[in-house]
Parts: C-alpha cells; structure tokens; sequence
DNA sequence: ATCGACCCTGTACGGCGTATCGCAATCAGT
DNA sequence: ACTGATTGCGATACGCCGTACAGGGTCGAT
C-alpha cells in the first residue's frame, strides 16, 4: 500500500478523533499506517505541518456545497458548518486561529466568506466584516469545546456542578467577592450552547448589517 | 530561598515571554529557579495546572485599577486590555478560550465584566452580551497573535510578503480560484492590528448595546 | 537510644520529535 | 555481465519531556 499525504493526515485526524491532539504523534501515526516512524518525513516536514494539513482537511467539511444567495443566509451557514466540524473534530477547536490557514480548503472558505459580501460594500469594511465574524465564531467555538470537555471531565452539567457543591467555584463565589458572577450563575436560565452560538451571531450579523448600509450609503 | 507557587508561576511566566509556551518546561522552571523537577510537585500537580495558573496570574495586569463608570467604556476597556496583555505575553493567546479560566483574578475580570452590564437588562440578555463580547475578543486576539508570529517568522509585513512573491500565496492566489480574495487582498487598505481590534469591537458593542434597548424596552 | 512514620526529591521510565548515517538498491561505465 | 559510485530511505539513536516511584533523611514517640 503507497504511502501519500492523504493518508497519513486521515491516519492524523482518526487518532486525533479518537483521544484528542495529544494523543497525535508522528510515531502513532507511523504505527497505524504500518510504516516506521521516519517514513512520514517524505511527505511532511514537521509536525506542525501535519497539524496544518489536519485543519486544512476538515476545511474541506466546512465548505458548503452550494452557497445560498443571501450574504447573511452565507455567512451564518459557514459559521455553523464551521461550529459543527469542530463538535465532530474538537481538536480544531485548540487548533483554530492558531496560526494562519492558508491550505487549498482554508482559502476556499475565506474565499467562500469574502463572495458573499462582495460588492455590498467598499472592500475594507468588508474585510473588518468578515474579520468580526470569524473572530466571533472562532471564539464561540473555542469556549463551547473548554466547555464541554469541562463538563466531560467532571461529568455534570454545568448548572448541576454549581447547585451542586462544585466545591471550588461554589466556595469562590460564596465568598461574596463576585457578587454579579454568582447572581449570573444562579438566575442565568440555562441555555443550549447552540442557542447561545446563534444568539451571538446574529447579534454580529446584525451590526454587520448596518455598517454595510452604513458604508454604501 | 523558599519556594511558592508564585515564585514558580513567576518564573515561568519569565520563560515562556522569552520563548513562547514550548519554552516552559517543568526542569526549566526547576533550573531556573535552582531546585530539581520534583520540587515543583510539592506546590502544582501538573504541568497544566501551572499554565492554569499564569493564565490566571495574567488576568490580574487585565483588570484596570477603577472601573468606568459607561457599560461601554468599561467593556472596551477590558478588551483593550486584553489585548495589551496578550501582546506583553504572547503566550496568553494559545491558553485564551482554551479552558474555563477559575482563578481568583479570572473570576475577578469576569465580574467586573458583569457588573458593567448590571441591571441595564435581564441577566440572560446580559449574558448573551459578555458571551458575545469575550468570543469577539479572544478570537480577534488570537488572530492577530498567529499573523504576528507569522511576520515575524517570514520577517516580512503581511502586505509586502504577498506582493513580493510571497510564493506560495502568490501562486494561491493566480491560480484564480480565489478571485474574491485576491482582490481583497490587492486593493484592501493596510489597516493596523489596533485599528481592525477596535473597528470590530466597536461594532459588537453597538449591537450590545442595541439589544439591551431591545430588553429593558 | 531506638524505632517508625512520613515527607521529600533524586532517579528512572516510557514516550516524544527528529538528526544522522549505514546500507541496500540503483544506475553508469566498461 | 560485472563492478563501483551514488543516492535516498528509514532504523537507530539523541536529547528532551512529564511525572511515577521508591529510597533516604528527618523528626517525633517511646
């Protein structure tokens, strides 16, 4: 069986899938492919390019099939697909913003991102549009994953861990010292992490909205 | 000399601002601090729970001496200082989002987060808005850390490195899939990091704000 | 003075990324 | 066909990592 790139980044991706990015080493990689460790230097240089190829692949999920007609309509299916890769791959989530995307599937989705906005507005408030709306979503992405492996790792819910002697935050918020945090944890209605996400985003996509009208105005 | 948990945090937060986060390692802090590894056991339990604790460490630089009376010069501020915080330590920008951050001064920023919003809507609605506002802030930080990190390692300004033949990007970009962002990227104006952090920041707090209107009406 | 319990920390283990270099396979020259 | 030079592959090995563990040193009780 040839070893090529595709394969040693699906072998990547799997084992990432499986136990997380830690669990990703080149020697592991080798060992699922059943090859010796230094096989893979032909065809990555580094393991942060294998890490780059990772995040270019799962690029490949993000990018719908078809664009919708409708800016707002593109941009929030893109942050979306963008949220779900990362629940299917949460190791995207630490690898994020990271450093620049500039793989063939990255650059399609900036691409993708830029398309639909293109001509609503002059071209410099429509990059500050799409910078806004990714820093958004990779943000929202990132604490929606802490949160959620918090969760795995205690195995309550988030409400539950508080109420419920969570010894160490219920004992820093007891101390009267977060007066706002602790009303905020104990009146907040408990709220789905996909409500909060789109919530959000249509807040960006909405103050989007008025600077485009702003700036063609 | 004694050893303490801060003599510990503060020297690796020293190592990890001369060499980024993979310069700190457990015998590194141990050396410098003239101990064996093993010491430090006797005041962290893990290497995790060391970052943990610069991360937190940090927080205490972000939060600002008095607090604005303005909800929105109050949250600005905080973002800004973030932001400053995160260009002294770069570091922060790969902890950042990646963990629910508990610390004493954590918890510290975060409430004064939310007591600038208290009371100018119901806790959900505010909620929604520190969600909003910390996604924007962590994710255009961490943007801008990766595009400093990739300057510097090209040694090249963004602008220049994609004229002069930055080559693979370059090549990208004449390809002609990508005509929506080579066309951003060849007629966008050159805009500071500063600029772009306020720009979007300044457009999330407009549609904060606009929704707190919306609930308190 | 002797012993026991406990804390402290040096030693050591398993695993990591990847530099290096010996060797097998290939190819050129006769 | 046979030899010698050359190349490129991947096994071996190096230096570093986080931290388990056990042995030693300390100190209190008898």
């Amino acid at each position: 069986m040839p070893l090529d790139r595709e394969r040693i980044v699906a072998a990547a991706i799997a084992l990432a899938d499986e136990g997380g990015l830690e669990a990703v080493s080149l020697r592991k990689v080798a060992a699922r492919l059943e090859v010796g460790p230094m096989r893979l230097y032909g065809y990555i240089s580094t393991k942060e390019e294998l890490f780059d190829l990772m995040v270019d692949e799962v690029h490949a999920e993000i990018l719908p099939e078809e664009r919708p007609g409708e800016w707002r309509e593109a941009l929030g299916l893109l942050a979306h697909r963008t949220r779900l890769a990362a629940l299917r791959h949460e190791w995207l989530a630490d690898l994020l913003g990271g450093r620049p995307s500039l793989g063939p599937n990255a650059l399609a989705v900036g691409e993708a991102t830029l398309a639909a906005l293109d001509g609503l507005a002059d071209i410099d408030t429509v990059m500050r549009a799409v910078e806004t709306v990714n820093a958004y979503s990779t943000g929202a992405i990132r604490r929606e994953i802490a949160n959620v492996r918090a969760e795995r790792a205690t195995g309550l819910s988030k409400r539950d861990w508080q109420r419920a002697s969570g010894p160490y935050l219920t004992r820093m918020l007891a101390t009267g010292r977060y007066p706002a945090l602790a009303k905020a944890v104990y009146d907040g209605t408990e709220v789905t992490a996909e409500e909060s996400f789109a919530t959000g985003l249509n807040w960006v996509l909405d103050t989007v909205a008025a600077n485009l009208d702003r700036s063609s105005a």
